[in-house]
DNA sequence: CTGAAAGCGCTTACAG
DNA sequence: CTGAAAGCGCTTACAG
């Protein structure tokens, strides 16, 4: 009952060894006789010793603490790449100390300060807009915008995803396709799927496209309902996320027309409820938990010196066809 | 460029001050000349001086960490508790290292160790099933089974809101109403619902309720398959929560039914992808954000000392009534 | 292989 | 208000 604060000292008195003896013992040195390290080690136990992980920082350095930054909990996306991030460092034997940017530039240089101060041996930031992570300490970004060499990111080939889904669309027959987007998605989007249009002479028109900053359900919402009003109606709606197509299905629902017989919505991203949205929505599945196992493990690599700093991995995505897109009807 | 390590020596070097008094300027004890104190923050502040919390840990015991615990971190209703929870730590001054336990106790058991080697003032653990936490440290639950006086938890009235579910669905004219659980869901949920139905005369027939470990929507497709395939079939089948819902809802399309001409189905949690599922899930709504700020609160009040160990919290809950629930075609 | 000693960066009675 | 000193629990050259 209480804290358990067993020290070095105790355990050494008890096993009839120096304080040092007792600290090379339990962190497996070799310059201790086995016989030793063996009764020191059941002595600690015997006494529910736990190791002061945070005070073996002050001299060794090691803390076994990853510092990992997403920015909103509540967005699955987010929250399965830092399941994966996670799986992997518990694995090694490496805690995780987790902040909520809330996609602040300033929150995240304040994590970054208070990650220094607690020690921590890495960072795994995910979907940062920039950052000085790199030049401070390891770090490793998921799913980020710079482009920088001297910066570690795992990510997808979203420019390819991007103009293969473009290519989907215009190869079922789509000729009027829109465009829904958000300002902070990576511009790759934009521009693969623009290139995948040009491929089949068609161009994204700026009359069927709609970006503004919101990024979730509500926003494809509002954007889907902007396109509706508009003179042209496209056949088809590219979404750069899961959130902003769903958001527009209920739009396109709400004006009595369907999916896919009278537009067609694909998204990005492959969160969860893509598949249980009616109609399950045709989207790009990213491998959200490999990336973050992926992050983790090129930072820990990084940390134990097997590794240099910056590079990019990319993994490899998928199309999932479900029922959201169709060719378009005759026109 | 470089790791921070400035130290409180430089500092009082450069201000020419003795350490102690660096020491007690910047944890602002009132036994410093504010002048002094102002010099001394400001070489502090020039030097870019960050706090070592982990080490002020040695002596003071204050670490201002938080241990957090929730099962897994790709479902989206441990990950908005989880949301909630470091929304009010974040803001309160307050790191959190968090876990996840895949709902295996030993895995608890495990982070509990980890947590107590790094010093963590205390712990909140979501969806636990059992748990000697609060023998240890500080400790709140979230959603959790112990009825523990000793402990503190933070809830709906699970019983209350089932039994207001089975009502809804009796007071709409179903009569032969199914259950669809996992084993680790509270059995408050199970209970309450029975005790819903009884009020109007009905029960809970066991050929209508399935039950067993799974508790996605797999678990919910081939629960609802099993209930299908029986002679009597339900009008309204009540899942315990809404990954099982969505996954019934798959199972009653596969088998071409509709929901809810055919058959009503409802949910229980709220989660996001609720609202958005076709047909719309009716579903008992918990404030997750709520609950987790909630248990936040409570744990810090605990441990400064302005809170007793124990209790139990009662949030509101709502049920939602979407598209998904509807009165039984006539027999 | 082991111990004695110095030191990590900080806090906190104790004196003044 | 401030300094000198002891101490927090642990690690790691240094000697043996």
């Amino acid at each position: 009952m209480g804290h358990n604060n067993t020290t070095l000292k105790e355990i050494a008195a008890l096993a009839n060894v120096h304080i040092s003896t007792v600290s090379r013992a339990l962190s497996g040195s070799p310059l201790v006789k086995p016989d030793t390290a063996e009764r020191v080690r059941e002595v600690a136990k015997r006494l529910e010793y736990r190791r002061e992980m945070l005070l073996k920082g002050v001299v060794s350095g090691k803390t076994f603490t990853v510092g990992v930054l997403i920015p909103d909990m509540s967005n699955s996306f987010y929250a399965e790449i830092c399941g994966g991030v996670m799986e992997y460092l518990q694995r090694n034997g490496y805690s995780v100390l987790l902040g909520c940017t809330n996609f602040s530039a300033n929150e995240e240089r304040e994590f970054v300060d208070l990650f220094i101060a607690k020690k921590v041996e890495g960072i795994v930031s995910v979907s940062a807009r920039y950052s000085d992570i790199p030049h401070i300490m390891p770090a490793v970004f998921i799913e980020a915008v710079p482009e920088c060499k001297e910066i570690t990111v795992v990510s997808i080939d979203n420019f390819g995803a991007a103009a293969r889904m473009a290519e989907h669309l215009a190869e079922m027959g789509h000729r009027r396709i829109g465009f829904i987007g958000d300002t902070k998605t990576t511009i790759q989007r934009f521009r693969g799927f623009s290139a995948g249009l040009e491929r089949f002479g068609l161009i994204l028109d700026p009359k069927l496209t709609v970006i503004d900053e919101e990024r979730m359900e509500k926003g494809g919402y509002n954007k889907m309902m902007q396109l509706l009003q508009r003179p042209v109606r496209p056949t088809a709606v590219f979404c750069v996320n899961d959130y902003l197509a769903i958001g527009a299905l209920q739009a396109i629902s709400e004006a009595g027309l369907r999916v896919p017989e009278d537009i067609s919505v694909v998204g990005f991203d492959g969160i969860q409820s893509s598949a249980y949205v009616q109609p399950p929505l045709t989207t790009i599945v990213q491998p959200k938990e490999k990336m973050g196992q992926m992050g983790a493990e090129l930072l820990l690599k990084e940390i134990c010196g097997e590794r240099a700093p910056g590079g990019r991995v990319v993994l490899p995505f998928s199309l999932a066809e479900r029922k959201s897109a169709a060719p378009p009807r005759s026109e």
